[in-house]
DNA sequence: GTCTATATTGTGATAGAC
DNA sequence: GTCTATCACAATATAGAC
């Protein structure tokens, strides 16, 4: 860690991660963020130079915690095919903990069509590391690797496709319906 | 219509669409569309009580032209399986056209997760609209009714999830991947 | 490193003339 | 129905004391 790990720090981004994630980013201004993190507005200008580089630590904050909820949900889990399954069901655990409010890196893809180069290449890196989960299960499953990427990303495209109905219809069964298409193809 | 259609009100919605679209609704300032539409902004307000009601005027026009568009794409088909294709290949052609800007009525809900009840309705009817689609197609295909509205399902699935990875990685590979997972399950 | 106070610009919305 | 002028407030960001 090149930069501090201080108290503040962690306040600041802990209330930026919460409020971004229910609000919305473009909804949640500096202010609430340091009302609620209890902090002075130079403080956080003292940690995160500009509003978008706080964008980049919550969005790696984020992938990093989906990352150790679906570690923890899958652990043991040697079947590829299972792992898969609880992938899904962790995701849907996860919005139903979270208001169902979707995925955090296609919302802000969505809220800044005019996404900036730190931004975007976070949230990407964000997407690329769920797509490579996919993969390394798909290529447990299947011997044949020319079939390993079409099926993965299939999987990938009911993931995010659900994630973004649930989060459209606030209920789960869009995750309901992914599982079903999930054991036909699998 | 209740409200007279003049040339101003036409120009408020029509670049209210085109920046809602583009920019995102919460980053278009209505002192922006006023000014691009070339009226005051006591026009406006004449016109749209608020900038949400603006909002659900171009949630609605969003819908008609993507069914507009849609419909003349697979005018003529009768095959239920080529006019499912087709849907996907229109929105990859629509995605193209509008800068990979996804789905107007995911991004609204994305950017609003305190969603207004007027607006809320409007994305979910048009929403619903989206699922209709491929109910009638997958109908006229399968006979047994039990597995029409499953299989609709992970259509959906498929398209919604296509159309976000699109936006986020600003590609038409997701729309590709999509196509060939339908071709395995029609 | 953390604070208070301030600067500057933009926001959605309204009053009142014509 | 359309306009100009203005309201009250919130936005991101910075200066300078401690």
């Amino acid at each position: 860690m090149t930069t501090a790990d201080t108290s503040v720090r962690r306040q600041i981004i802990n209330t930026a991660d919460r409020l971004f994630y229910k609000q919305g980013y473009n909804l949640t201004g500096i202010n609430q963020i340091i009302e609620e993190a209890g902090v002075a507005k130079a403080s956080l200008y003292y940690h995160f130079p500009s509003k978008e580089d706080l964008c980049v630590a919550y969005l790696k904050l984020r992938g990093e915690k989906w990352s150790a909820m679906l570690a923890k949900y899958i652990e043991g889990v040697s079947d590829p095919r299972e792992a898969i399954i609880k992938c899904f069901e962790c995701r849907s655990k996860y919005l139903l903990q979270n208001d169902f409010s979707g995925c955090s890196y296609i919302r802000i893809i969505a809220e800044m069509p005019q996404r900036s180069a730190k931004i975007n290449r976070q949230a990407i890196l964000n997407k690329e590391k769920q797509r490579l989960f996919f993969i390394e299960q798909v290529s447990k499953l299947k011997k044949n690797s020319s079939t390993v990427n079409d099926l993965a990303n299939t999987i990938f495209l009911l993931f995010d496709g659900a994630t973004v109905q649930c989060q459209v219809y606030r209920e789960l069964s869009p995750i309901e319906n992914a599982l079903k298409a999930l054991k036909l193809i699998l």
